[in-house]
DNA sequence: CCCGGAACCTGAAGGC
DNA sequence: TGCCTTCAGGTTCCGG
């Protein structure tokens, strides 16, 4: 499930295969993945368009293009982004390739069909009510205090809500709640300025540690070459069902917030 | 504005 | 073995 450090890493991995080239063809085996234009308007308005640069607004990926238009990308859950020789054949959850001078192909790939693509003039209308960015310096823990205040959300709810806080997603949430023991179902406006700081802190943390394992691979997340990161490798409660912590060997548990399974140290994060 | 729950979608996993 | 149900979760929409 693609969240800030995946995305950040299909950005990375992308932008040497993409940037500079020129669209040469459009092919929607699946025209659902096209929010707006229409399908017809989306292909004849990309071809011939220079991808100028890459870049990411929480879990958005943004395609910059010489005509001044914008493709943005949300891989939602289960999509990913490969690049193939044109030639290569799409496969059976492939909904949109774009090919680049007729030498390589960007397919959109996504079992699940929850991703979307817009091209659009001006991105604000899509990103522009996002929280801040987490790995920004102007994201400071007074920020992050004074967007909790008064809040009565659960804390996770919170963390997951992309207009409070951009990029993070279900597993990075449980992480930095785990890594400031902090109990996901405080609300966000009982908690003190002690535990803001350290929840700031280890947001940083998570997001950044992920970054430099290229994301984790929990499903259905493959970076555009195909390979896999190795993130989750250093989860210590997201998704380890039956594991102990990492900390006091106490049983992980397993809780549902807002309908989402949500993991703790029940030792470490104290219930509130 | 704030909060919570359903809906979208389909493969994987679990139950009988 | 096979059918059926449930689970997974990012975002949007809707109701209170």
């Amino acid at each position: 499930m693609p969240e800030l450090p995946e995305v950040e890493t299909v950005k990375n991995e992308l932008a040497p295969h993409v940037v500079g080239y020129t669209i040469s063809g459009v092919t929607l085996v699946w025209a659902g993945i096209v929010r707006s234009p229409s399908a017809q308007n989306f292909s004849s308005r990309l071809i011939g368009q220079k991808i100028t640069g890459v870049s990411r607004r929480g879990k958005y990926l943004i395609l910059n293009l010489s005509g001044g238009e914008v493709l943005v990308i949300h891989m939602k859950m289960s999509g990913s982004l490969l690049i193939k020789p044109a030639a290569a054949e799409p496969d059976k959850y492939t909904r949109a390739v774009i090919y680049l001078d007729g030498e390589t192909a960007l397919h959109f790939r996504d079992p699940r069909k929850f991703g979307v693509m817009w091209l659009v003039r001006d991105k604000e209308n899509i990103v522009g009510k996002l929280g801040p960015e987490p790995l920004k310096a102007s994201f400071t823990p007074q920020i992050l205090e004074k967007r909790l205040s008064k809040r009565k959300a659960p804390i996770k709810a919170l963390l997951c809500d992309q207009n409070f806080i951009a990029g993070i997603g279900n597993m990075y949430a449980d992480e930095a709640l785990f890594a400031a023991g902090i109990h996901p179902l405080r609300l966000g406006g009982s908690l003190s300025s002690n535990e803001i700081a350290r929840l700031h802190h280890a947001i940083k943390q998570v997001l950044e540690t992920a970054i430099s394992s290229k994301g984790a691979s929990i499903v259905n997340y493959y970076r555009p070459d195909g390979e896999l990161g190795t993130a989750h490798f250093n989860f210590r409660v997201a998704h380890r069902r039956n594991a102990t912590c990492p900390e006091c060997h106490a049983p992980i548990e397993r809780i549902t917030v807002r309908n989402r399974g949500t993991y703790l140290c029940p030792c470490c994060q104290p219930s509130p």
